[in-house]
DNA sequence: CTCCAGGTTATAC
DNA sequence: GTATAACATGGA
């Protein structure tokens, strides 16, 4: 982890709104981050409420709140580009809107049964929900296991295994980095997108690490 | 054309 | 119980 860090010192943990956390990682699936920045761009544009930005006041548009996402139709959403996840988003935003979940209420749960509340939305996993308990609620032992944070972990941590089921990393995770591992997390993962960026872009032969 | 992207779910061994 | 496929969309 010492290398790690050393990528990106000073790195802090967002504590974004707890909705906008969650349909913007529902809409993260298998997709780039550039595209998850477009189809949240495209949610806000169309459906979110105008807000002026200072110093510079310019116009945009907030995220859509829970009823507004609620009151749309998958056709709407597909229309955003979120493809399969729209049934998911649209789902989550219902079932929030009738009160079956109180996001809430998740601040005073423990992680664990705040992380089962979650899972059970639909296209919310193990992942997402640990994106939300992270980024949202503060829960620095939450562990979100991507494929790039699976990869720096196999690569630093498990050379030569050949599988490394989810269940197997959160179980290192918890033992090896404690009580605040989601910041861990997060150096691994600046860590190994730093490092196979360059090679992946044109020319990347030469080396070139900052 | 094939492979992959800040995964989840349904279905098959 | 774990393994595989399907799910949209776009870029390399």
């Amino acid at each position: 982890l010492r290398a790690a860090t050393d990528f990106c010192r000073g790195l802090r943990l967002l504590r974004q709104e707890p909705w906008e956390c969650l349909a913007s990682f529902i809409c993260s699936s298998t997709k780039q981050i550039v595209q998850i920045r477009e189809i949240v761009r495209l949610l806000a544009a169309r459906f979110g409420d105008p807000v002026a930005v200072p110093p510079d006041v310019t116009q945009t548009s907030a995220f859509p709140s829970v009823p507004r996402v609620a009151a749309l139709t998958e056709a709407e959403l597909r229309a955003c580009k979120l493809g399969f996840r729209a049934p998911y988003l649209l789902g989550t935003a219902r079932r929030i809107a009738e009160g079956t979940l109180d996001l809430a209420a998740l601040r005073t749960l423990p992680t664990a049964a705040a992380r089962e509340r979650l899972e059970a939305l639909p296209g919310v996993g193990r992942k997402i929900a640990d994106c939300v308990l992270l980024f949202a609620y503060g829960r620095q032992d939450a562990f979100p296991v991507d494929v790039w944070v699976r990869r720096a972990l196999g690569q630093l941590y498990f050379p030569r295994a050949r599988k490394l089921t989810l269940e197997r990393l959160h179980r290192f995770s918890a033992r090896h980095f404690g009580p605040h591992a989601g910041y861990a997390q997060q150096y691994l993962f600046h860590y190994i997108r730093r490092n196979s960026k360059r090679g992946v872009t044109e020319r990347g032969a030469g080396k070139e690490v900052r």
